[in-house]
DNA sequence: TAAAGCGTTCAATCTTGACTGAACGAACAA
DNA sequence: TTGTTCGTTCAGTCAAGATTGAACGCTTTA
């Protein structure tokens, strides 16, 4: 492989370290996923920590972190104790949930105030509304996405998955 | 005001704080944007400085840090050189801006390194090919609720806007 | 049995960014 | 002029959370 795009490679891997970072999540977990996405195969354990560069534990958290996100899944190979991991069927959907349910988190927050609030505090009550409608419309379009997503990820098209592509 | 009253507000302005440092902003301007939610008004600068018991300083960043997105707008009393402050007209789709940007800047990753490696790593094209897509998709979705909000916005039926309501 | 390799956990460290206090210049009042 | 009230800036502190090293229990191998 050429070294240009060794570097094109190690760019992209520390970039989706931050896009994850600025969704919320740790660093590492955006590398891992950045990682899985050029390089199909399953990645072992200590292979990530060594790629990396980065412990043991930290490999131990953030895939776990990625494996409850429904992001990655752990799976084994014959022969081997060591875990091994890979992207997920539908892996970025499931990026958005957590986007989504922060919103449902905050619409919720929202409707519980203008409930506990007096009704003759007109102008709180209609910023409150306005807010809240915005909230709404802005879960429904992502509900149609996820759902809409999913659909795509169930249809036989896209179900290819190359499970050794690369030995990692 | 009831002391239940003065309670659900402070939850609120507590709970946006946390709602908006989850979207990567200080909390500070969240607990800022809570108080506007539901007083109205226009509050001094030296205002919610005391009622977020929180110094000047850092009034004088988040403020800025919220006029800069277009969330809330700067504005001055005749006879007062204090800076006031109030929601701007569409608040709320300015927030959004900010998501979408993030989003935008991802896609432009993803682009940027499909186009840089070679062709032929069949799996990595495909899969990055796909994370593309899906940004994609999803930029598209934004752009619509934005344009919708923004269109709610400037009809007659949600122009009103009360200046004076409550002196804060 | 012992030894090595595995993943997890936890206390400690390190990093990042929010927040503050103090100093400052500008505008106004006396 | 001096003193006060503004808002801003900046160096320093502080807190939150990511990351690590070490210890642990478990499983496999010899």
């Amino acid at each position: 492989m050429a070294d240009e795009t060794e570097k094109v490679i190690a760019e992209f891997v520390e970039r989706m370290g931050l896009i994850l970072q600025a969704d919320g999540k740790p660093r590492i977990a955006g590398r891992i996923l950045g990682l899985m996405v050029v390089h199909g195969g399953p990645f072992g354990f200590t292979e990530l920590a060594e790629r990396l560069s980065v412990s043991r534990a930290s490999i131990s958290t953030n895939t776990r972190l990625l494996e409850d996100l429904g992001i990655i899944e752990r799976t084994s190979m014959p022969g081997d104790r060591q875990d091994y991991f890979r992207l997920s069927p539908q892996p970025y959907a499931r990026l958005l949930r957590g986007i989504f349910e922060r919103m449902h988190r905050a619409r919720d927050v929202v409707g519980a105030t203008r409930a506990a609030l007096p009704k003759d505090m007109a102008g709180a009550q209609e910023r409150l509304a306005e807010l809240d409608a915005f909230y709404e419309t802005l879960i429904n379009n992502f509900e149609t996405v996820i759902e809409v997503w999913d659909a795509k990820g169930k249809s036989p098209g896209s179900q290819k998955r190359e499970l050794t592509e690369q030995p990692a």
